[in-house]
DNA sequence: ACACACATGTAATTGGTTACATGATTTC
DNA sequence: GAAATCATGTAACCAATTACATGTGTGT
């Protein structure tokens, strides 16, 4: 059965870690995925019910003190299966969309201040991320190396830093070409090269 | 006022490039920031009619041969001047989501067969863009050199090889770990909790 | 004659975020 | 007793995809 993907994120988490809360799995979510993948209450809630509905989870008593009303809920044998299921079959990429890149791309109908600027906020998320990132992996390493889930939650760190050092050293070079005269000047100001005009299509 | 994102990317492209139909503006799209962004035709021409309502583009006439009937469209000073505010905003990120390291992430739950799939596909997928990228890169240089947008066109072509490079690299160091006997060979046995982790959104 | 690329548009549906509403427990 | 965090849920909204409907011009 077709299902969204929050679904498959709530099943795989609570097959991680059984007796979550909706509130928990949430975080449990941002604080293992998180860089890759995000979920709002909105969607989790709602997802929880049906999930229940069909049997793949169960609501379990809480395991520890009552704490405000909540619920915990734990993968039934179903839930499981259907997660395999799913891991099974070809994941999907969505079209992808990235503002920053976009906003990059139409760089030269702004002055070059707007995409430096742009540049620099893009650097300094991505410095943050990479070490928490970093943080991260050295805190797995120590307290979950023994987890048969370690090595592929190994797998999508390196992942993760990988990219961010890539992108990085990209943003270096972008920063200094664009600080460069090459394309450093107003374009109010001055025309600093061949007229050029936008009459043409790359 | 705010628009939706596919407002900024018609102007921008029409910034760019007068006089196209909402037909040439998305094989545009594909062909230049296809690699980061997508548009499909249900969102390109209600956009058009909206942008043309509020006088940021307007219809014109077509500037060649009576193909079936179609609308170009250019952009108006008040577009140009929409665009430009648009661009100084600071680019928001929405929360990214990739199936790809989700499935990945779970992946002790099924064989490890299905990672090594995911992988596989991935690194075609990758192969084959980078492959294109490269060759409309080298086009780039060639044809659109003396285009003032040209070093920003640069810019994300270098920043999507890059990161696609470093994908590629990482994809091969995944799969040789993968396919040695490191992984357990257990998809039965259940981890008790979620790696220790501090990773969080701002 | 047929297929394919060109060309425009609408309707149904989805998948999701955001804001709102509510309230308990802990901590300062 | 105020504030922060824990906790659950709903309603409004929205951006976007997909499928559908329709038709023209070009090449084989």
């Amino acid at each position: 059965m077709k299902r969204n993907q929050t679904a498959y994120v709530i099943l795989g988490i609570l097959a991680i870690h059984d007796n979550q809360s909706g509130y928990e799995i949430r975080r449990t979510i941002q604080q293992t995925v998180g860089f890759f993948w995000g979920e709002s209450f909105g969607q989790i809630y709602p997802t929880l019910k049906k999930l229940a509905a069909d049997g793949l989870i169960v609501p379990s008593k809480s395991t520890s003190a009552p704490r405000p009303r909540r619920q915990e809920y734990s993968i039934t044998a179903a839930g499981l299966a259907c997660l395999q299921e799913w891991l099974a079959v070809p994941y999907r990429d969505d079209p992808p969309r990235d503002e920053f890149l976009l906003k990059l791309f139409f760089g030269d109908k702004a002055a070059p201040s707007v995409s430096i600027a742009h540049i620099r906020k893009f650097q300094e998320k991505h410095r943050r991320l990479l070490d928490t990132l970093l943080e991260v992996e050295g805190l797995a390493r120590v307290h979950s190396s023994h987890y048969p889930g370690f090595p592929f939650w190994m797998l999508t760190l390196t992942f993760g830093v990988a990219q961010l050092r890539s992108a990085l050293e990209w943003s270096e070079a972008a920063l200094a070409m664009l600080s460069s005269t090459e394309v450093g000047i107003d374009p109010k100001t001055a025309s600093p090269q061949p007229p050029a005009n936008t009459a043409d299509k790359p």
